[in-house]
DNA sequence: TCCTGACTAGTCAATCTTGACTAATCAGAA
DNA sequence: TTCTGATTAGTCAAGATTGACTAGTCAGGA
């Protein structure tokens, strides 16, 4: 459902056509969604049946035709409360790196303390990276809370798995 | 790929029919992987026809008969591949509600505050409810460590979210 | 001029995922 | 005993997702 609030949220900034649309994702929104190229087709075609986007054909010089999508009416309303449902409530989320925690014994203390240390600076070197690119693009508005949230999660991810490999307890609280 | 890993991991403490895994994982592991029953028959399949799992049928008094999974020395290999990949790599993760923060500047910003205190108390509610639940099952080894993280975690996005109410400035690392 | 590699704009088959369903068994109440 | 609702053990068709592919265009070098 969140695939298609993001989608009706940037036709409403701006028609575009879905190549436009899934490259803008991919470059500038790639730290906080991982819709593919022909995901969002699929969904563009959707919406439009669903009325909630109208299509429209764009020629370019002798460049293959585009198909250009606008945000309807309806479309604008299934925004509105997209979005609402989206702030109201916490989606819960599940982190594909725990399943290996959560068979951390099948192996020798040493090589699994080995791994989490790899594990350890790969997280540093997104921050590192994610950091560096900050002033660079999606510093309006709504991104730059986004962004913030992000970095604020690795942050939390690196402290958490700093203080496994110093052995210390668990459970402990964040700030 | 972390889906097969947990099945693997799993029938390796013990062999089991799907029914059974599919119900461990929805009862002790719903907080840690959304794994649905349909996929995982789908995946013991897959991994059957791989060679990873044997199976073969059981009946128990005059109840259906059910198909138990055993993890075979390829599965084993498998799964000590897969365990290292999956501790060394850090997986980077995206947050649905994310995509409603990237447009939260199309609200009112006093409708915008009400609902992201919705989704705060929604937060504070689940920290409470897994705090209660805490000391009840997957209290052992490696699941302990995924509940001491997904708890860590959930305070986190709490004090992000606090923050962000409070009108803190932006980008402060945790703890 | 011709060729190569990159960019544009998408499509498609294969795979993954899931809500809804089936069909049998069992426990306990009426 | 008979009925109801819960539990067991799955299946299935429909829908979502994606890696790999196509086919045309363009820029720049040889």
């Amino acid at each position: 459902m969140h695939r298609e609030l993001l989608l009706l949220g940037l036709l409403r900034n701006e028609d575009m056509h879905g190549y436009r649309l899934a490259e803008f994702i991919a470059h500038d929104m790639a730290f906080c969604t991982d819709l593919k190229k022909p995901t969002a087709y699929h969904l563009l075609q959707k919406m439009a049946a669903d009325g909630l986007i109208d299509e429209s054909a764009e020629q370019e010089g002798n460049r293959p035709a585009r198909t250009v999508y606008r945000i309807t009416a309806a479309g604008e309303a299934r925004f509105q409360t997209l979005l609402r449902e989206n702030l109201r409530h916490y989606q819960s989320i599940h982190f594909a790196g725990d399943i290996g925690l959560a068979f951390i014994d099948a192996l020798p203390q040493d090589e699994a303390h080995d791994l989490l240390r790899q594990r350890h600076a790969a997280i540093t070197a997104e921050i590192e990276h994610l950091s560096s690119v900050a002033g660079q693009t999606h510093t309006d508005g709504g991104l730059a809370l986004v962004f913030d949230h992000y970095l604020y999660h690795l942050r939390s991810e690196s402290a958490w798995l700093a203080a496994v490999l110093n052995g210390e307890p668990r459970t402990s609280p964040p700030g």
